[in-house]
DNA sequence: ATTACGTTCCGAAACGTTTTGGAGGATTGA
DNA sequence: TCAATCCTCCAAAACGTTTCGGAACGTAAT
């Protein structure tokens, strides 16, 4: 409630004075500064930084685009995990966090510049938007700075922040043809996200080292769901009873292979191997456990946000930051059964 | 970039009709009306909200202070589907959010009104938030309008939102009852928690009108914790091995007590049969899958929007809101084994 | 005595809006 | 014809900061 005004009035000096003193400047006497700070606290003063930052042109906020923020994002924690992420390096560096909603109509009735421009935002960070989304061109053209995460586009004024999808899909594949499998089929998302692509990949260049023949009828798209997961996986399946283990392109899209699986009869890991990838709560609960590659869902946050604060505060450098990931073995990959009887897990 | 000045000169008018034009006055001739309309869209304008909110004195935002925002939340998913539902209504009500940091030590250098006048947030929603939070005070002392999750306090400018959760614990209790079990233990969170209390106050009715005695030492408090309801489930099930249920104040808890019931060698349901509270993602996967009491996070958040909305726009009523619960028959309970041989489940 | 400089302060403009209190002209009613 | 009313419009103040340019004064150097 107390100004600056008031501040002034009460220590009998100019406006000009109170801000100076209390922003640290050296044009200020040491006891008058004093006394300033005195009825600044008396006052229980605090700024308005509304109007701080109309005449500084600086918010010290950065924005959330987040498209995914559904209560089905509830299975994997992708965007959850995420955003403690970005509010813990936000916090440590003292900006505040501001959700754009960008449900439904809204997408449609604001533009991204808008949505940016009227909130006045410093930075901007994206989660979960797709390749075809309207809001990643507008991004792209225009000069806020934003940060993606798992989108590869790089310029002046927007960096990325990704996993190696196609190392963490390599790495899985690599495990089940260590196992013996070389039937090995593939449940991928969707043709709207770079990471399908990059997943993929790596699953081709597995096969490729280990002169496996790439088979494109063994790669089906689940949607990063894991009921549609389940369909195409049994079509799978029943298409290509031969294949002995599959490699999904989420643990969501893992957890509802198995259940077509099991369906079908068939025993995982004895009869079918099935890895995944995040590495979400439920891959360590689900029965069997899955095997699964991890990615740092809380780190790609914080990195988001240093990288965004980085290119915000001006820092020279390369605005992009590629995450590692690890094989976490657990119960749903085994051997690939032979004729005679080894069948002794890793 | 373009002000409203810049429209006021290419239309050649004042900036005061330029503001009345576009907020829709009446006292502005529609032909010029059109006209400054299509300058500002030729111009790309958009409004500066920090300048029309400096004026104005409201802010269209409400501040959300969580306090569990890290990554063990992604457990359960609390914070997350409550967050989900006050951005939805958020959204639909023309309302930005923005997150409060209050990580460590954060906490003790702002207070709670130093953080909500510096922002000018018109309300505020407080999450996970303890008995003995230092904010807690400071919130019900303040004037700034806001709704508590999950703590039963109202005034003039604060309300709540909740769940019925003695009837919830009731009626899980009054489950387990019904299947035959009269030696049931619980497993608590904490003091610093109202939830805590009313879910005791449940579990204390279901008992009484069963006509059966409480016990004081058939309740542990396990801290919401798994890990530590672990420990505590295994000191209990030695001290009292005639208990054949145990109600649990949370899904985590329930997964912690099985863990410890069955590394103890009881088989569940059938030597003990367990109840949780919330309804998790993982209560659903578990194996065996969770008997449990489900509360609407999603909804929680969303009502809690509804209600601080109402606040801030004046709406007069109560400004409290108690959902329902509802019992979530799975796995995890069974009628208690007797002599005869009658081992049907429900 | 004059100049130069350092310290400490302040007035006023600026940021981009909204809103108050009218002004000017056209229309209407008597 | 005069007054009253309506329709459009506008100048200026206000919101709470920061910052530019300089003023006032004292001290040190010449």
């Amino acid at each position: 409630m107390a100004t600056i005004k008031d501040i002034a009035k009460h220590a009998g000096v100019s406006v000009t004075t109170v801000s100076r003193a209390l922003n640290g400047y050296s044009d200020v006497n040491e006891k008058t500064r004093e006394k300033i700070k005195a009825v600044a606290r008396e006052l229980q003063y605090s700024p308005n930084l509304l109007a701080r930052s109309l005449v500084m042109k600086k918010t010290k906020t950065i924005g959330l685009l987040v498209s995914g923020m559904r209560i089905e994002g509830s299975k994997d924690n992708f965007t959850y995990e995420v955003l403690c992420g970005i509010n813990d390096c936000a916090g440590e560096k003292g900006y505040d966090l501001i959700l754009f909603s960008t449900n439904s109509e809204q997408q449609q009735q604001k533009t991204y510049n808008q949505l940016c421009q009227e909130r006045k935002v410093d930075g901007v960070i994206l989660q979960g938007i797709k390749t075809d989304d309207p809001y990643l061109k507008e991004v792209v053209e225009s000069d806020i700075p934003c940060v993606l995460v798992d989108i590869p586009i790089e310029s002046d004024s927007v960096g990325y922040v990704t996993t190696n999808n196609k190392q963490g899909a390599k790495m899985a594949v690599d495990h089940l043809i260590e196992l013996g499998h070389r039937q090995i089929g593939m449940i991928n998302g969707h043709e709207q996200a770079f990471v399908s692509k990059q997943r993929l990949q790596g699953y081709q260049e597995a096969l490729d080292q280990a002169k496996i023949d790439y088979q494109e009828q063994y790669v089906v798209n689940g949607s990063f769901l894991e009921s549609e997961a389940e369909v195409q996986a049994e079509k799978l399946l029943h298409a290509h009873p031969e294949i002995t283990a599959v490699f999904c392109a989420s643990d969501l899209m893992a957890l509802g292979a198995m259940k077509a699986a099991r369906r079908m009869g068939k025993r995982i890991p004895d009869d079918l191997s099935v890895a995944g990838f995040d590495n979400i709560m439920l891959a360590s609960y689900s029965s069997p456990t899955l095997t699964t590659i991890a990615q740092d869902r809380y780190q790609i946050g914080f990195e988001s946000a240093i990288l965004l604060i980085d290119m915000l505060e001006g820092k020279e450098g390369t605005h992009k930051k590629v995450l590692k990931t690890s094989l976490v073995k657990r119960e749903s990959t085994k051997l690939k059964p032979t004729r005679s009887f080894s069948t002794k897990t890793t």
